[in-house]
DNA sequence: TAACATAATGACTATCCGGTCAGTATGCTG
DNA sequence: CAGCATACTGACCGGATAGTCATTATGTTA
């Protein structure tokens, strides 16, 4: 065999991503052996070895890219210049379907059984994405809609709130779309449940 | 040495599960192990096998006492006849309180490497103080506090926005004190973040 | 084709951990 | 004290899994 190009290198590599993401998002956190990546991806366990230095590599890895794409979903919602409420409706959006699809515990990741730096990177990763949210906030404070005492307080409780409702549809057994679900919550956020 | 009395046998097994309790609250999920647990609690690990048939029967148990102390701790607040924003108050700082001190995970079982009846009966733990929290909403809707369109989807918005606001501060590096928080998250959820 | 370089493999090893059980300690009873 | 029952112990076992490495496959070059 000759020695592939970079671009086949990141190729394969970013394959075998998206294998332990897909087992991650199938079982779960704990069934993520590397031999379950391995198989997912149709290579060898040894294979792993050359792209990723340890478990604990890849998994931050599969982190990483989770938070990067909510970023970047939640930077293109911010970017799409609509008027603050909808902009709200469709961030809220955005947070359901990550935590539908994803298994994401960035904001956990004192649960997970990494070492100091993966955990760091992680910390920071979950920060920015606060940042992200906050920012998205302000703009709808900017546009007269909200009035925020702390944009990254408030962007932590929107973010607990979707994801607690997603959690909460699974283990109540009743599933409300997603649709239903971003419109209770955008409600409960901006207006409160008060009365008046 | 002599056959234990009924009260005997329960003091100790109380005794493993504290064990067992701290173990997990301090080291997370994934440090339970029963070597762990048989040390914090002073007794052999085969000790731990008289008492509970299983590493799976003691987990559940954990988690089952984290729910059932929770639970009380919301009833009692409800039973208190307090005015309903103070209510809404105190039951917002047990919350935080419950988060603060243990790793509640009761909400998300399906993340726990456990076998279909013990997420069962986690899962159902998890409703009945999801229906406590709600109907502590509905006595603050009674008193004219709230207007609820669905208090169970009200009551784990709460709960994941307290969960939420816990995790945050810990990966955030910034520990607001509980009734600043709590303040908050009050305010957010009673009157949301909105100007009018 | 022969020599070489890179990529990939999968059997193997080391370690960890839940669970077992033969053995020990302790104290009651006759 | 002898015999017995109960409580407890901790060395050991087996399965799972992260990580290794000698070997094999494959393409390139001279």
């Amino acid at each position: 065999m000759k020695a592939l190009t970079a671009e086949q290198k990141k190729g394969k590599e970013l394959e075998i991503l998206r294998a332990a993401t897909r087992v991650l998002a199938a079982g779960g956190f704990d069934s993520l052996t590397l031999d379950q990546v391995a198989k997912e991806a149709g290579v060898a366990k040894g294979t792993l070895f050359l792209y990723y230095r340890s478990k604990e590599e890849l998994v931050l890895a599969v982190f990483s890219a989770m938070a990067e794409t909510l970023g970047r979903t939640l930077a293109s919602v911010s970017a799409s210049g609509l008027p603050p409420e909808e902009l709200l409706r469709k961030t809220v959006r955005a947070l359901l379907e990550h935590f539908d699809k994803k298994r994401d515990i960035t904001g956990y990741s004192g649960d997970l059984p990494l070492a100091g730096p993966s955990k760091e990177k992680l910390r920071a990763s979950f920060a920015e994405n606060m940042a992200a949210l906050a920012s998205a906030l302000k703009l709808c404070a900017g546009g007269g809609l909200l009035e925020l005492e702390d944009p990254v307080f408030s962007a932590s409780a929107l973010f607990g709130l979707c994801r607690g409702s997603n959690s909460y549809a699974r283990a109540a057994g009743r599933s409300l779309p997603v649709q239903e679900r971003a419109r209770r919550i955008t409600g409960i956020f901006l207006n409160g449940t008060s009365k008046k």
